[in-house]
DNA sequence: CGGATAATCTCGCTCATCAAGATACTCTCT
DNA sequence: AGAGAGTATCTTGATGAGCGAGATTATCCG
């Protein structure tokens, strides 16, 4: 999944360009989507456990912790899921669990020394391959770079809400699904 | 997950650029993955079923129908959870089996209508956000992205191999480009 | 206080995945 | 031609992530 660029035989040069930029952003997803799950297996956790643990550092350090509630909305998963997620993760000691001293009925989630450790060692090596490629380009191509991926960041997560609203809507084509929904 | 960039807090300009890019690359993928996730949701499948899907899709498009036995080593899945995934896909008529007259052991993947219809309504409006803004480009700019999406592609792609390696066993035949399109 | 609202947690179930082993077919060598 | 080794796929049983409905705990307000 995650991406595009399939079909689109164009046959001008501008056309060969965007098939393989597609093409390359959506084989860059899937393999870092493999990376994510490998290097959790490697430490006797799921990918969503490490997305998890990522979620809880980023809020923490931008000082706003995050609660199992918004948790559950950034990785889209019920509220069950989350408890026996934020269970797993603060058992083996990555995160830990603190009441709001404000609002009591909240529950804020902090990063432990060992989560930490572990963010730095799964970031660490991918930045430094990062800082490889994008030293062999200017800061005039890279400013164009950053362009690019920004409007392609909010197109992408605009998609996202898109195909998330269309949840629970008629649903039109095919099969009745059978399955329901997931 | 699957990026980084969350740290580095480097204060110059060209910094701040790197940062900026990594972390736009981390969210894109993040949120692909779950426009992945919520597409196969809509249609009865999961993520895994649409990637598999897709990757039987891309393997005929190219003239290699794909077998069982390869769709695991691309989706990184055990031989029984392919069988699964396969039998899945086939009940419901995205895809069906042959079996190869040359080599009667193998069995080829092949798309259905169905299937089909799917990825056409997956990729579609992928494509037209893609194009609308990549229209905002001069060929020149398109360039150096190209450039810069190819590099780091291929970086991902070796962490990918690396991380995997780490574990028990790497790909048996070599395992070049997975999700191999072109 | 009592009721309404909100956040989190509990429980029973489903289903995707894994690991190991069974089965089916092919290839090589004599 | 047949035995044995090799390869591809499928079968089975177990595990565990995730869902969804309802229970629990806490806050706020009249």
């Amino acid at each position: 999944m995650t991406g595009h660029g399939m079909y689109r035989r164009r046959n001008d040069p501008r056309g060969r360009m965007v098939a393989e930029i597609t093409n390359d952003l959506r084989r860059y997803s899937f393999d870092a989507q493999h990376v994510g799950h490998a290097f959790a297996g490697l430490h006797g956790l799921n990918a969503t456990d490490l997305q998890a643990l990522i979620a809880v550092m980023e809020a923490e350090l931008v000082g706003e912790p995050i609660t199992p509630g918004r948790l559950g909305e950034v990785l889209n998963l019920s509220s069950g899921s989350v408890t026996a997620l934020v269970d797993r993760l603060e058992r083996v000691g990555h995160i830990r669990r603190d009441r709001d001293t404000v609002d009591r009925r909240k529950v804020l989630l902090h990063y432990a020394d060992r989560g930490a450790t572990l963010a730095q060692s799964f970031f660490g090596p991918l930045g430094r391959r990062t800082d490889e490629v994008m030293a062999r380009f200017t800061d005039d191509e890279l400013a164009v770079v950053h362009r690019f991926m920004s409007e392609m960041m909010r197109s992408m997560r605009a998609h996202r809400d898109e195909v998330r609203a269309a949840r629970g809507e008629p649903r039109r084509g095919a099969a009745p699904d059978p399955t329901g929904d997931r």
